[in-house]
DNA sequence: CTACCGGAACTTTTT
DNA sequence: GTTCCGGTAG
C-alpha cells in the first residue's frame, strides 16, 4: 500500500530508470517523433513517461490525446502516468484528476469528440452505435429485402458483405479493387454488393446510427470541416499513438489532421508486429511515417527486457525472414535460458496432454498459472484444451473469441435500451420486436415504420391494435416499458435495466436454454449500470469495449485467484508471460490456410507468429500435432498429416530444441541437465524449495 | 405471416 | 456446430 508520505522527486530521478534510448525518446522535443519499439523494449513505460514528461513541463493533461489500441492498454498507460505523477508530487495517496488525459481507443475518443462537436457537421450527437454484430444483422435485413438471398447463385453471407463494406471504407479503396484483391470469389456480385452497401449507408443515415467505421469517418469529416476542424485542433497540444503499425488509412489521416504540422505528435509501433491488415491496417503507415510530416525523427528502442537470450535468438531468426522492415537489432541482457522447444505431438489429444502436464509441472516449481499462457491462431483451436481443463478442474481465462456483449441475451437487453435511446435505430428495433412471440421480420418492419412516422413516440404503438394474436401478452408489457424508458424524467439507469429485465425475463426463458445463468448476467448488468452517468454513455461503452464488459460480467475478481491464460495470438499483443505455449503451430493453421493466397498475407502470418513467440519471457513451447482428424462436422475417420509451421521449418529449426509431446521416454532426458539456467529459473527453483 | 423442419454450405484474426 | 435457405403447417 502506497500510503506513506514520500519526498517529491524530480522528473530527472524518475526518468533515471530509463535506458538512454528510452530517455532520448521521452525527452525529445516537439518535432514529430516515431519510436520504433521492438517487442519487449519497454514501449509502455516510454510512452507513459513521455506523457508524464509533457505534464511535468506544465502542459494541461486535458490537452494531451493518447490513442491506444485497446482499453486495457489505455488503462495500463493511465496507471503508469498516474504513478509517475504521484512520485513527482511526493504523495503516496491517489491523486486527484489523475486520468484527465484524453486516453482511449480511436473509436472511443472519436465518439467522445463527435458527441461534443457532431452538431457542427450536421450529425445528431445523440447517435447510437452498432457493434459488429448489429451491423451484420442490418446488412442481412437489407440483403434479403433487396432479394439477394435467393439461392440460385449464392450471394456472400451477411458477415462477408460487412467485411467487404468495412474494408472499402477503412482502406478508402473502391469496391472493385477490394474485391479483386481480397474477395475474388465475390467479384461476380460486384453490382449487387454496390447496391447493398449503398442501401446500408442510406439506412444508417436515415436512422441516426453509426457503425464502427462511421466513427472514424465522421471524426475525419469533423477535422476536414474548416470551422469544426479548427475547434477540435484547438483542444490538443500533444497527440500520442500507440501500436501505430496497426492503424489504417483513416486513422493515419486523422492523426495528420489533428496536428497538421506534426508538432507534438509521437507515434510508437513495431512494423514487425503489424497483424491487423485484415481490418485494413496498413504497415505503410509506420514505414512511411517519416514522410507524413516534415522533420520527423526516428528513434529505435532495441534493448529487450523481456526474453532470455535463447528465446530472443530464436524470435530474431523467425522475423529475419520478413521482407521489408525498419532496421532493428534487438538484444537482451538476460543471458542464457532454456532453448525454446519445438514439441511434436502424435495428435491433438497428446498436444492437450503435453500442455497441461507442462503447465502443472511449472506450477509445481512455483510458477503461477497466470504467468503461463496458451496461444493459438483461431478461437476454436482451444476447444479441446478447454474441455480437458474443465474436466480436470484447472481454472482458466480466455481472451479473444466470443465476448459476453455478443451473447444473445446481453445483446437483446442492449437493443431494448438502444431503441429507447434512438427510436429510429432499425437494427435495435427489429431485434427487439422479433423477440416477441408471433412477431417476425415483416411485422417488425411494419411496426418500425409506424414508429418512425409517429416521430419516434412510443405512444404510437400504444394506439395500435395488438400486432398479432400470439404477441398479445408480450405486447402488453413491452409497449408500456418503452414508454416508461422514454419519459422526460428518466429513472436512474439501474432502475431502467431492472425494468427491462422484468419485461424480458419471460421471453428469455421461453427462448433460450440455461436461462438462470443468462438472467444472472443481466442482474450483473443492472449493477454495472450504476457506474455510468447516462444511458448513451453506457451503450457506447458496451459497443466499443466488449472485453471490459466480459471481465465485469465474470464477476468481481477473487484476490488469490489463479488461472491459466488462453488467448488468440491477436489478443495477446502487448502482453507477456513467463511461459508461453503456442499450439496448433502446424502449416495450415499457422499460417492459416485462409491466409496463404498472397505473399503479403503469408508475411502477416509470419509477423503474427512472431508476436506469439515474443510474448515469452523464460519458456517457449511451439507445439503441433502430427496427425489431424479432419472435418469436425462430418464424422468420418478421415485424417491428415501435418507439418511444423514453415516459419520454423524453413531455416531456423536449429534455434529450437526438439521435444516429444508424449509421456514415454522424455522424462529423464528433459530434467535439469541443462547447464545454462536463467536467473528467473533459479528464482523459480529457489521458491519451489519451500513451496 | 410466423414457427418450425430438413438439407446444404460454411467455418480467421477484432475496434 | 452453426447459419442460411426453402418448404410447409397453422
Amino acid at each position: 500500500m502506497e500510503t506513506a508520505q514520500r519526498a517529491p522527486e524530480t522528473i530527472g530521478t524518475v526518468l533515471a530508470d530509463l535506458n538512454s534510448a528510452q530517455y532520448a525518446a521521452v525527452t525529445h522535443d516537439d518535432a514529430p517523433l516515431l519510436i520504433v519499439a521492438g517487442a519487449g523494449t519497454g514501449k509502455t513505460t516510454t510512452l507513459a513517461s513521455r506523457v508524464a514528461w509533457h505534464i511535468s513541463n506544465g502542459i494541461d493533461p486535458r490537452r494531451i490525446l493518447l490513442l491506444t489500441f485497446t482499453r486495457r492498454a489505455s488503462q495500463e498507460m493511465t496507471k503508469r502516468v498516474d504513478g509517475i505523477l504521484r512520485r513527482l508530487r511526493g504523495d503516496g495517496a491517489r491523486g486527484p484528476g489523475g486520468s484527465a488525459v484524453w486516453g482511449g481507443t480511436f473509436h472511443a475518443m472519436g465518439t467522445r469528440l463527435l458527441r461534443l462537436h457532431g452538431a457542427s457537421i450536421q450529425l445528431d450527437p445523440g447517435f447510437t452505435i452498432m457493434d459488429r454484430g448489429d451491423s451484420e444483422d442490418l446488412m442481412g435485413v437489407i440483403r434479403s429485402q433487396l432479394g439477394l438471398a435467393r439461392t440460385d447463385r449464392r450471394f456472400p453471407q451477411k458477415g462477408t458483405c460487412m467485411d467487404i463494406y468495412s474494408r472499402c471504407v477503412n482502406s478508402q479503396h473502391p469496391i472493385g479493387d477490394v474485391l479483386r484483391s481480397s474477395f475474388p470469389w465475390c467479384l461476380e456480385h460486384e453490382d449487387d454488393l454496390k447496391r447493398l452497401c449503398a442501401d446500408y449507408v442510406e439506412r444508417k443515415i436515415e436512422t441516426g446510427v453509426l457503425d464502427y467505421d462511421d466513427i472514424l469517418l465522421y471524426w475525419l469529416g469533423l477535422l476536414e470541416d474548416p470551422a469544426a476542424g479548427a475547434e477540435v485542433r484547438k483542444r490538443f497540444d500533444y497527440v500520442l499513438v500507440d501500436e501505430f503499425q496497426d492503424t489504417n488509412a483513416l486513422q493515419a489521416r486523422i492523426v495528420q489532421l489533428l496536428r497538421p504540422d506534426g508538432r507534438g505528435v509521437t507515434v510508437v509501433g513495431d512494423d514487425a508486429q503489424s497483424i491487423y491488415s485484415f481490418r485494413a491496417a496498413d504497415v505503410r503507415n509506420i514505414l512511411d511515417f517519416p514522410t507524413l510530416f516534415d522533420g520527423v525523427d526516428v528513434l529505435p528502442l532495441e534493448q529487450n527486457y523481456r526474453s532470455t537470450q535463447q528465446i530472443l535468438d530464436a524470435t530474431n531468426r523467425v522475423i529475419a525472414g520478413a521482407s521489408e522492415r525498419l532496421e532493428k537489432n534487438l538484444w537482451t541482457a538476460r543471458e542464457g535460458g532454456e532453448l525454446p522447444a519445438v514439441v511434436s505431438c502424435h495428435d491433438e489429444d497428446e498436444q492437450t496432454d503435453f500442455v497441461i502436464r507442462r503447465v502443472l509441472e511449472l506450477r509445481e516449481t512455483g510458477l503461477q498459472l497466470k504467468q503461463q499462457a496458451v496461444l493459438f491462431r483461431a478461437t476454436h483451436h482451444s476447444l479441446p484444451l478447454e474441455l480437458e481443463l474443465q474436466r480436470r478442474n484447472i481454472p482458466y481465462k480466455k481472451y479473444g473469441g466470443l465476448k459476453f456483449t455478443e451473447t444473445a441475451h446481453v445483446k437483446d437487453l442492449g437493443a431494448i435500451l438502444r431503441l429507447a435511446e434512438n427510436p429510429r435505430d432499425l437494427s435495435a428495433g427489429l431485434r427487439v420486436l422479433t423477440l416477441l412471440p408471433g412477431v417476425g421480420p415483416a411485422t417488425a418492419q411494419r411496426l418500425m415504420e409506424a414508429l418512425t412516422e409517429g416521430g419516434g413516440d412510443f405512444l404510437t404503438w400504444a394506439d395500435l391494435p395488438t400486432p398479432t394474436p400470439a404477441a398479445k401478452f408480450a405486447w402488453a408489457s413491452f409497449v408500456p416499458l418503452m414508454i416508461d424508458l422514454t419519459r422526460p424524467d428518466p429513472m436512474d439507469l439501474s432502475a431502467q435495466v431492472h425494468a427491462v429485465r422484468e419485461m424480458y425475463a419471460p421471453l428469455l426463458e421461453r427462448r433460450y436454454d440455461n436461462a438462470t445463468a443468462r438472467l444472472r448476467d443481466l442482474e450483473q448488468i443492472e449493477r454495472l449500470a450504476a457506474r455510468f452517468d447516462d444511458r448513451l454513455t453506457m451503450l457506447a461503452d458496451m459497443a466499443l469495449d466488449p472485453p471490459a464488459w466480459a471481465e465485469d460480467l465474470a464477476g468481481p475478481p477473487v484476490l488469490d485467484e489463479d488461472f491459466l491464460i488462453l488467448s488468440t495470438m491477436h489478443s495477446a499483443k502487448g502482453l507477456e508471460w513467463d511461459a508461453v505455449y503456442l499450439i496448433h503451430a502446424a502449416d495450415g493453421n499457422m499460417p492459416s490456410d485462409m491466409a496463404t493466397g498472397s505473399v503479403e498475407e503469408i508475411e502477416e502470418e509470419r509477423r503474427l507468429f512472431y508476436v506469439g513467440c515474443t510474448r515469452a519471457k523464460d519458456w517457449l513451447y511451439v507445439c503441433f500435432p502430427l496427425r489431424y482428424y479432419k472435418s469436425p462436422w462430418n464424422h468420418t475417420d478421415a485424417h491428415g498429416y501435418a507439418q511444423l509451421t514453415r516459419f520454423i521449418a524453413d531455416g531456423c529449426r536449429d534455434a529450437f530444441r526438439e521435444e516429444a509431446g508424449g509421456v514415454r521416454g522424455e522424462r529423464d532426458t528433459d530434467e535439469p541437465a541443462d547447464p545454462a539456467v536463467s536467473g528467473a529459473a533459479i528464482k523459480t527453483r529457489l521458491r519451489a524449495m519451500w513451496a
